[in-house]
DNA sequence: GAACTGGGTCCCATAAAGTGGAACCCGCAT
DNA sequence: ATGCGGGTTCCACTTTATGGGACCCAGTTC
C-alpha cells in the first residue's frame, strides 16, 4: 500500500476532499478522520491546508462542505461541459463488456443529441454520430428521455422512418410505459432497417433523467437473449454514472443482497 | 516563505488546481509550471496525484481541467447551495468599508429575495431580513434585477409603498435604464420612509445578472456623497464576485476559444 | 461552579516523503 | 535522421510531513 510515487501528503488530502465532495450531507471532523484513517493531527492539518486554499469549508456547526472553488466551478457551467468526460469510463466498460457501439444522449429540441460515443470493436456498425440528432420516438435514447420526462414530444405527426417505427401516439405511450416497468427502452430497426439498440436512463442527484445511455448492433449481432444481457450491462452503468452524479437509489425497487448502510 | 504549517505539498498542489480550475481555458502543463514557478519534476509529479484523485482530467491535448470530482459536484446543484458561501467574503469586505447594512438578493417569483446579510456596525439599522422578501419595484436591488433582465414584474399594479415609490410604468421604465447606464440602482425612501439603498449587479459566468448586492443605511447617515461612495464599493465587491463565478468583463480582446482540433 | 468529556489544534523529535537537477523518452517537425 | 519542446522518471539530498501526546475550549453533568 505504501505510495511510491512520493504523493502520499496530497494523496491523503484527496481522499478527504473526496468524502467532503462526495458525501450527502457534512461531514465531521471526527467522521473524515474515521472514514481515512488518518490521525487526528494530520486530518487537522489537511483541512485546515484545504480550507485555507478555498477547497473545503466548514459550516457554523464547523462540519465540512465543497469550498469556494468548487461553487465557482458550478457557476461557470462547468457542468454540461464535463459530462462527457465524467461518463466516458462508463461508456467504455460498457463498450468492452458488449463490443458494440455506445452512445450517451441528452434531449435538445426535441431530439436526441448524441454527446458522446464509444466505438464497437467489430468493423460492421461503427460510424460516428457524436453530435448527430435523432429522433425521440424511434430511437432508444429517445423512448427513454420520452419515458422519464427528459424530454416531450413535439406536436408533429411521428414520422415514420422503417415499417416497425411507431407512429401512433397510443402505441408510443403504451411503448413508454414498458419502458418504465422494465427500466431499459428497446429500438427494434423502428429508426433504421437491421439496427436494434437497448437504453438505460441515467439520473442526476434528485432523480431527475438527465441524459440516456445506449447499446447498439446490427440485428445479426443483436439476437433476443444478448438483446437483455446488453440492456442489464447497461443499466449497470447508467446506473453507476447516476451514482456519481449524486443519485442515490432508494431501496424500494429490487433489493440488493448486501445493504449498504 | 517557508510555509510554517507543514504542509507545502498539498498548498502546491491546490496551487496548481486553483489555477486550473479558475483559469477561462484549459492550462497546459508548462503554463501550469510557469504559473506557479514550480520545478517541473515537482509540477508532474503533483498533477499526476490530482489526475489520480479525479481533481484534473487532461483533454485529448494534454491540457488540464477540473476533473471529476468538480462536475460531480456541479452536477449536484451544489451551485446554489453555495453562493451564499462564495459570497460572504465580499458581503464582509463591503461591510467593513460602508458599516452599513449589506445584502445579497435574488429574484424569487417576481420579489427579490435577500439571501444574505452582513449587519450594520451602527445599532440603528440592523434587523434581519434574510428569508424576507421585498418587491421589485421600490427596492434597490429589485431595480437592479429588473434592470438586467433578472426578473420581470408581475403584471400587478405597482404596489405604493411610501410617497415617493415610483409606481407608473414609464417613470419605472425610465429609472431602470438611468440603473443601467450608472451601474447601480438607488432607492431613496420609496421602500420605506428613511430608508436609503444602493444595489449592483451581479453576474454569472455567461454574463447574466444572477444576483444584486446592496448597501442599505438610514437617510440620516447616507448624504448624497456618501451614495456615491458607498455605491462605488458595492459595485466593485459585485463585480469581484461576478469574477469569482467565472464572469470576465469584455473590452479586452478577448479571441473566442474554437472547440477541439 | 468544579469536574468531566469529546472535538479539535499545537508541539516536537523522528524519519519518511518530497524535492529538483539532470537524464531520458516520445512524438513531431524539419 | 536530426533536432526540439513538452513531459516523465531517477536518485541523492534534506526539507517537510508525521503522529503521539499535551493542550485548549465549549458544552454537560453532577
Amino acid at each position: 500500500m505504501t505510495n511510491q510515487n512520493g504523493t502520499q501528503a496530497v494523496d491523503r488530502a484527496a481522499r478527504l476532499l473526496s468524502e467532503v465532495v462526495h458525501s450527502a450531507d457534512p461531514m465531521t471532523f471526527t467522521g473524515l478522520s474515521a472514514a481515512t484513517g488518518l490521525a487526528k493531527s494530520t486530518t487537522s492539518r489537511l483541512l485546515l491546508a484545504l480550507e485555507r486554499n478555498g477547497l473545503v469549508r466548514r459550516d457554523d456547526h464547523g462540519r465540512f462542505l465543497p469550498g469556494e472553488m468548487f461553487v465557482s466551478f458550478a457557476w461557470r457551467g462547468g457542468a454540461e461541459a464535463g459530462l462527457v468526460a465524467v461518463a466516458q469510463p462508463f461508456l467504455e466498460r460498457l463498450g468492452k463488456a458488449t463490443g458494440e457501439t455506445i452512445n450517451l444522449g441528452v434531449a435538445s429540441n426535441a431530439m436526441v443529441e448524441q454527446i458522446a460515443q464509444v466505438d464497437s470493436t467489430y468493423f460492421i456498425g461503427g460510424t460516428n454520430w457524436i453530435g448527430l440528432s435523432v429522433p425521440l420516438h424511434c430511437s432508444a435514447l429517445g423512448k427513454v428521455l420520452l419515458a422519464y420526462g427528459a424530454a416531450q414530444l413535439p406536436p408533429d405527426k411521428l414520422d415514420r422512418r422503417t415499417d416497425k417505427t411507431i407512429t401512433s401516439e397510443s402505441a408510443l405511450r403504451a411503448e413508454l410505459a414498458g419502458v418504465r416497468a422494465r427500466g431499459y427502452a428497446l429500438t427494434d430497426e423502428e429508426l433504421e432497417p437491421g439496427l436494434i439498440a437497448v437504453a438505460a436512463p441515467v439520473r442526476g442527484f434528485d432523480g431527475a433523467v438527465v441524459a440516456a445511455l445506449s447499446v447498439s448492433a446490427p440485428a445479426s449481432r443483436m439476437t433476443r437473449d444478448r438483446v437483455s444481457a446488453a440492456a442489464g450491462q447497461c443499466m449497470a452503468e447508467a446506473s453507476g454514472l447516476s451514482a456519481v452524479l449524486g443519485y442515490r437509489q432508494r431501496a424500494t425497487r429490487q433489493n440488493r443482497k448486501a445493504g449498504a448502510a
